[in-house]
DNA sequence: GCTATGGATAGCCTAGCATCCCAATGCTA
């Protein structure tokens, strides 16, 4: 699909136009950047279907934009784009991912001191030249270089959320074919780690020749870096490389729980085979010459003398002390979830209205979804105050009437996201709290502050019996920010205080808390929530990601609450109001 | 540049914060 291609690059024609201060145009295309996002259909099948006119009918998208997508069809390029980019040659994008780089700055870097890209400004920063400039100084050179310094350290590294839907696609083209008898995919994919290096792919087949030459030739892959009849390597045009293995069938089980990892698990692995005068690796499990295991992991874990454990909790972090222990965690299931209770409708932050988010949910089998959307501290995202949430209850008890009219066993929560002020305070008054569902909470503003303030204002929104969910709540963004300053054992303490649920946000950028964050939690005995944050109703589905993240965290079915049933999931609500 | 309506033109995009320089600006939510 050729929508992400240009989405990005109606984001960098953004770029360059607020670079020019040119007013409006930036954000059209930032909309329309937007749409092509979260469009599930491609462009290019529309315009094949419906030409111009298909593409005017996108929202956000009219004439102009239109034939610019047009002209990337057709030619591959945008002369638009070219034109800006050629005024001034500066990697937009890249520059304006550091926190606290816009483009304005960008533009001022790039005339004064030539500054291009990532290498040029750490270069300035760090021989001092760009503090003595105007409107610049020493904190904002030190913001800089401590920006670049962050990126650096989760630079090659990918999203699982990006990658997982190609990764599922490749899998699945391989598994079709006739040479194809096993397929798994390993590695930190296997693990759902939320961010990964590069991809393991492992298959079993007769024909290994065939298979390979099909995996180097499919359309997405950009580079070929090797090719043989075991083991070939790839680059594909998102930017990540993929290995493919081809093993014998009997050599499937021992290869899969090798590649699959991590490292440090399979060090102890491998020393615990030793220790029963067996030998572990990736070709098998052997006593003497004689294999003892084959085909599965199971076998092979079982020999050692513990049960299968799966991929997420394979980190050495205890898992096979309890594995030999036979106390390994039941973990929680996507299955288990029973609603999502944080998404944003087109009442402000969310792209689809409440009744599509709701369809959705519908279809995902949930029996309940809540409505979360901004308050008013958030000006941008239009934050509802008191009286739009009074009037968007309306809304929702119409639907949930509508809903039980249809006999659905289903039913809208109401609630809001609401912000945590500097001083603790939530920006909704209690009054209007109070006839909400429940009510969440989160900082979304000043994230510098001193570790002991940040505590503080954490726990003194947690003091409010209304609040239910603390949001995202270490707010951290993988590859662009750290989390914010605070102690979360002390925030632990007083959300179990206070009863308080702490939140598994499953957006890719997020996967907030982590996994460390979550074993913590659910050993001070706090209860979680997996939630989505979803803007559109296709975000639904990072469900998964953070189910992922709450097992890589230990998590089982009783620590999350949106495993239950609605009727409990009240109660735990009603609880302290 | 897009959307909504008056079908050619108005309206869209705010406010708090940090930083830099001591009133203004750029960035972020």
């Amino acid at each position: 699909m050729k929508n992400q291609e240009v989405a990005k690059i109606l984001y960098e024609i953004a770029g360059f136009l607020e670079m020019e201060e040119v007013a409006f145009k930036p954000t059209a295309y930032k909309r329309a950047a937007l749409t092509l996002n979260m469009l599930s259909k491609s462009i290019e099948d529309i315009y094949k279907k419906d030409g111009l006119k298909g593409l005017e009918e996108l929202s956000g998208i009219g004439k102009n934009i239109a034939e610019k997508i047009e002209e990337y069809l057709k030619t591959g390029q945008i002369k638009y784009y070219q034109k800006l980019k050629k005024k001034t040659p500066v990697e937009i994008e890249e520059l304006t991912t550091i926190e606290g780089m816009g483009p304005i700055k960008v533009k001022v870097l790039y005339q004064k001191l030539g500054i291009r890209n990532l290498k040029d400004l750490e270069k300035a920063g760090k021989s001092h030249k760009i503090a003595s400039l105007f409107g610049f100084g020493e904190k904002t050179e030190k913001n800089i270089l401590e920006g670049i310094a962050f990126l650096r350290k989760s630079k090659g590294r990918f999203l699982l959320g990006e990658i997982l839907p190609a990764v599922q696609k490749i899998g699945e083209r391989l598994k079709a074919l006739k040479e194809v008898k096993e397929l798994s995919v390993a590695g930190s994919v296997r693990r759902m780690k939320e961010t990964i290096g590069d991809v393991d792919i492992l298959v079993v087949s007769q024909s290994p020749d065939k298979v390979m030459e099909f995996f180097v030739s499919m359309p997405e892959v950009i580079k070929i870096w090797s090719k043989g009849p075991t083991r070939s390597s790839i680059r594909i045009k998102q930017g990540f490389d993929i290995d493919l293995r081809v093993v014998p069938i009997k050599s499937f089980g021992s290869a899969l729980q090798y590649f699959t990892g991590s490292k440090e698990h399979n060090i102890i692995t491998r020393r615990i085979a030793m220790t029963q005068g067996l030998k572990l690796n990736e070709y098998g499990l052997f006593k003497g010459k004689n294999r003892v295991a084959e085909k599965t992991e199971k076998e092979i874990y079982n020999i050692l003398g513990m049960k299968w454990m799966p991929p997420e909790l394979r980190e050495n972090q205890g898992e096979i002390e309890a594995a030999l222990k036979g106390k390994l965690p039941k973990l929680i299931e996507l299955k288990d979830i029973k609603g999502d209770l944080h998404c944003h409708s087109s009442w402000n932050g969310g792209q689809n209205t409440i009744e599509q988010m709701a369809q959705t949910a519908i279809e995902m089998g949930y029996e309940y979804l809540g409505i979360t959307d901004h308050t008013k501290f958030l000006k941008i995202e239009h934050g509802l105050n008191e009286r739009q949430l009074a009037q968007q209850k309306k809304e929702i008890e119409k639907l949930n009437k509508k809903f039980r009219i249809l006999g659905f066993k289903f039913q809208l929560l109401h609630s809001a996201e609401t912000n945590i002020l500097n001083n603790g305070l939530i920006d909704i008054n209690n009054k209007a709290l109070k006839k909400l569902d429940y009510a969440i909470a989160g900082i979304h503003s000043n994230f510098k502050m001193p570790k002991e303030k940040m505590t503080e204002r954490i726990i003194k929104a947690m003091k409010n019996p209304y609040i239910k969910i603390i949001s995202h709540p270490t707010g951290r963004i993988l590859k662009k920010r750290d989390q914010y300053q605070c102690d979360f054992d002390k925030i632990l303490r007083a959300a179990k205080e206070f009863d308080v649920i702490l939140e598994i946000n499953s957006q890719p950028k997020r996967l907030d808390l982590n996994d460390i964050n979550i074993r913590k939690t659910k050993e001070a005995g706090v209860k979680m929530i997996i939630n989505t944050d979803a803007h559109h109703k296709d975000h639904l589905t990072f469900m998964k990601l953070g189910v992922a993240q709450a097992r890589r965290g230990w998590a089982e079915k009783k620590d999350i609450i949106n495993t239950l049933p609605l009727e409990k999931l009240l109660k735990v609500f009603h609880r302290q109001t």
